[in-house]
DNA sequence: CAGCGCGTCATACTTTCGCATGATTTCTTC
DNA sequence: GAAGAAATCATGCGAAAGTATGACGCGCTG
């Protein structure tokens, strides 16, 4: 978090000296507005894009959570999860196991490598105990992991 | 993120055109850079802001919500078995496959050769249009073969 | 008896899984 | 600011799983 406003200060300055020296040499008076236009663009642009990343992404994280489920058993997911050790993104993969969804599918799907989803889905099985993913949606469900 | 550098890049393009179109056009007038500045600033905020949901963010879920009725349980097994055209040892395959066992384990549980196992198991996924045995699985269900 | 469905098995081949290992990055937390 | 958790990705390898094809025996049935 302080990575960024450093970086996104540093930025600032070195804006705001580009934009003197333009100024002062060789762009001036007509197309200094110009120039500001386009530098508080991109700055506030880039504040826009981390604002839209940081901030929004998160809540709708969330949303995809807790709409789909019509939220019987919520709580209880998170709960078994929790106590398995087992984290939201495999869990997450591990729905789309228990649908039937290969790896590569399933890396299709989340956006990520079908490699990432095989991390992820060896972590899930060890947690479960389980060798095939046969027996961990099988097991998913008895502990109440999965509907 | 080499997507996003490009669009971001052809937005400013796009800015620089525009600015200077309409500051030697219709906006020459005597209004500060101030509120120049503040314009863009709201304008690209929020295209970055739009920009950061759209492009870095792109995520969905589709969760359905399949009813197994689980009350009658062994006629409407033979049942739906009769109208898939699966034969009883190959259900009684599904029904270890569904259990979490490999290949090797149903074929020692059923005193049968491994082989014998995949050849079960590829004709009932054929039939019951899966192509995984965990998506079999989920057919199985479905359609009121498996408990 | 000839044909058919079913169960059994094999061989060969391709694809997918699962495991181990290590690296990088981001975020949180103390 | 150091440390850990989490997510991402890669590579390589062996083990499963899945596909295609052919074959054999058994029981039923027209």
């Amino acid at each position: 978090m302080r990575k960024q406003v450093l970086i996104f200060g540093l930025a600032g300055g070195v804006l705001v000296t580009l934009l003197q020296w333009t100024e002062f040499h060789f762009v001036v008076l007509e197309h200094s507005v110009a120039i500001y236009g386009v530098l508080i663009a991109i700055l506030f642009a880039g504040t826009g894009i981390w604002l839209g990343t940081r901030l929004l992404a998160p809540r709708e994280r969330i949303v995809e959570v807790s709409v789909p489920a019509a939220v019987p058993s919520f709580a209880k997911d998170e709960a078994a999860r929790e106590r398995l050790g087992i984290t939201r993104r495999e869990l997450e993969i591990l729905e789309l196991v228990a649908r039937g969804l290969s790896n590569r599918e399933i890396g299709e799907t989340l956006f990520v490598s079908e490699n990432t989803v095989k991390t992820h889905c060896s972590r899930a099985f060890d947690k479960l105990g389980a060798r095939r993913r046969t027996e961990a949606v099988l097991r998913g469900k008895e502990l109440g992991l999965l509907s």
